[in-house]
DNA sequence: CGGACATTTGAACACTCTCAAGATTTGTGG
DNA sequence: CCACAAATCTTGAGAGTGTTCAAATGTCCG
C-alpha cells in the first residue's frame, strides 16, 4: 500500500495539490515536528468548546468535522482524506465551534500551533498557503450547502462520491475508479442529512443504477460518467492547481 | 439615520467586532482607497467564474453568496450585512467559485486588492485580521450546514433571523429588536431550501405563534427567548470579541 | 457460536413541493 | 392622486420525498 508516505510529505503533497511550494518551504514543512496517534473509528479528535494548542493532520482513514443540535441530532458537515489538515483554522479562531472525529479507523499527526507559526514566519508565504487551505475548506462548505439545499438524496450522494474520488486521486491514493470507505451508513445519513434507513434506499438505487458497487468497505465507481452527471459535479470548486485529472475521463 | 458612516469605519467596526486593532492598523484601514457604487436589487456583484481585482465590502443594504444547480436552482449560503467583505477570499483563491449578488438596494465599496496587499505586508496583523473574517465566514457556513441538513424550516427561519440580528448589532445597526429586511419571500425560500410558497407558511406560523412581526421591509422580534430557543440559536460560532451582546436578554 | 452492530425492507405518516388561483402590495404613468 | 400593470404574497389540494417505527436479515469479531 501507501504507506510508505511520511505524514509531512503527505501534508505536502495536499498543500502542493492547491499552492506551489518552493523547495525551502517544502523543507520547512518536511521538518515540522509530528506526533503520531491511531484512533479507533467514531473518536473525538478535537471536542467542540475546546481551544486546541495543536493542528491535526489525517494520515490515513477518514475523519469528519460535525456539529450537534441541542436535541442531539449530528451534522457531518466536511469528510477529510488523508493530507487534510482539518483545524488549520484553530491557528486563529480559538475556540472550536466544531468537532472533529474519525469516521473510521485513522492515524492522525499533531502539529504544535508554535510549530506551524514558527515557520510561517519565516515563510510568509506558507501563511498564504495555508490561508488558501481553509479557503478551500470554505469552498467544499459552500458546494455542500448546494448539495444539501437544493439537491435530492440521490444526486447529493452521488455528488459526495464524485468529490471523494477526486480529492483522493489529488494526494495520489484511490486506485482506477474504487476507493476504499470503510464508513457507516449511518455516519454517511448525517453527512447528508437523511436517515440511515432512507441511506441504505439511496445507496440500493445507485447500484440499480449501475453507477457504483458497494461493499462494506470499499466502492467502485461503475460509470463515472453518469455519477457526475447524476450528482451534478463539477470539481473547479476544489480549487486544484491541476484541475485536469479526472479519474479515467472515459465512459 | 445611521448614514454618516464612511465605509471605512464600518470595515473598521466590523473587523474590530472579532479582532483588536492598534491605532496605526485602524489608520491605515481608514485609508484604503473605497470607490461606492450603488445598486438595486437583485443585481450580480461578481459573478461565478470571475477573476476579481478588488474586493467589495457591504455598505448599506443585504447582499447575499448563492452558487445554482445546472438545472437553475439557486442556494444562497450567505447573507450579508453592512460591514461585511463578502469576497476577501478572491485574494487568494483566484477562481470565483460562487456569486455575489444584491438581495435589496445596495451600496457598496470596492477596494483594490493591491492595496489590500499593501497595507497586509506593513501590518502583518492585518494578514491576520483579514483570514480570521474569512474563518468566521466558514463558521457561518458551517452553522448554515446544520440549519439546513438538521432543522426543520420553521427553526431554519428562526435561526438564521437570530444570526442576523445579533451580527447586525454587532455593527451597531438594528434597533431595539428589530431591523429593516426588505427582502423577498422569494430569495429567503432560496437560503432556507424551501419553495417560496413553504416561505410563506413558515412566516405566517412564527407570526401566529407570536415570535416576529413581518412587514415588507422589516422584521420585529415580539420574542426574542422563544425565537432563540425555537431557532436553537447559540451565537458563538460568530466569534464575536463581545459575545455577550444578546440583543436585550430580556423577555 | 454468540452477540453487537450494521443493513435491509415494509407500511403509515409528516414535511415540503407542485400546480393553480386569488389577494395584496408596489411601482409607474397619466 | 388615481389607475393599472407587475410583482409578491397567500391559500388550497393533491403528490413526493424522506421519516418513523418495527422487525428481519446480514456481518464482524471475540
Amino acid at each position: 500500500m501507501t504507506h510508505s508516505i511520511s505524514p509531512n510529505d503527505l501534508m505536502i503533497r495536499r498543500l502542493k495539490s492547491i499552492n506551489t511550494l518552493s523547495r525551502e518551504e517544502e523543507q520547512a514543512l518536511a521538518d515540522l515536528p509530528v506526533q503520531v496517534a491511531s484512533l479507533e473509528s467514531g473518536r473525538d479528535i478535537v471536542r467542540m468548546g475546546e481551544r486546541p494548542s495543536h493542528c491535526c493532520i489525517v494520515i490515513a482513514g477518514f475523519s469528519c468535522v460535525y456539529k450537534l443540535t441541542s436535541d442531539g441530532s449530528r451534522q457531518i458537515m466536511a469528510i477529510h482524506v488523508p493530507g487534510d489538515i482539518p483545524d488549520i483554522q484553530s491557528l486563529h479562531l480559538g475556540l472550536m465551534d466544531f468537532g472533529l472525529a474519525s469516521l473510521s479507523p485513522c492515524t492522525v499527526g499533531y502539529i504544535p500551533h508554535d510549530a506551524i507559526r514558527r515557520v510561517c514566519e519565516r515563510f510568509p508565504s506558507l501563511t498564504v498557503a495555508l490561508w488558501r487551505e481553509t479557503l478551500v475548506d470554505a469552498a467544499i462548505y459552500r458546494d455542500w450547502l448546494l448539495n444539501l439545499g437544493q439537491r435530492e438524496a440521490f444526486s447529493r450522494v452521488a455528488h459526495l462520491l464524485c468529490e471523494l474520488l477526486v480529492r483522493l486521486k489529488a494526494v495520489g491514493l484511490g486506485d482506477d475508479d474504487s476507493f476504499n470507505f470503510p464508513i457507516t451508513q449511518l455516519d454517511l445519513a448525517d453527512a447528508f442529512g437523511i436517515t440511515s434507513v432512507h441511506m441504505s434506499r439511496v445507496y440500493s438505487a445507485l447500484r440499480a443504477d449501475r453507477l457504483i458497487d458497494v461493499s462494506r468497505t470499499r466502492i467502485s465507481v461503475i460509470d463515472w460518467q453518469k455519477l457526475q452527471a447524476v450528482g451534478d459535479f463539477d470539481p473547479s470548486y476544489l480549487h486544484l492547481l491541476s484541475s485536469d485529472i479526472p479519474p479515467r475521463p472515459s465512459r
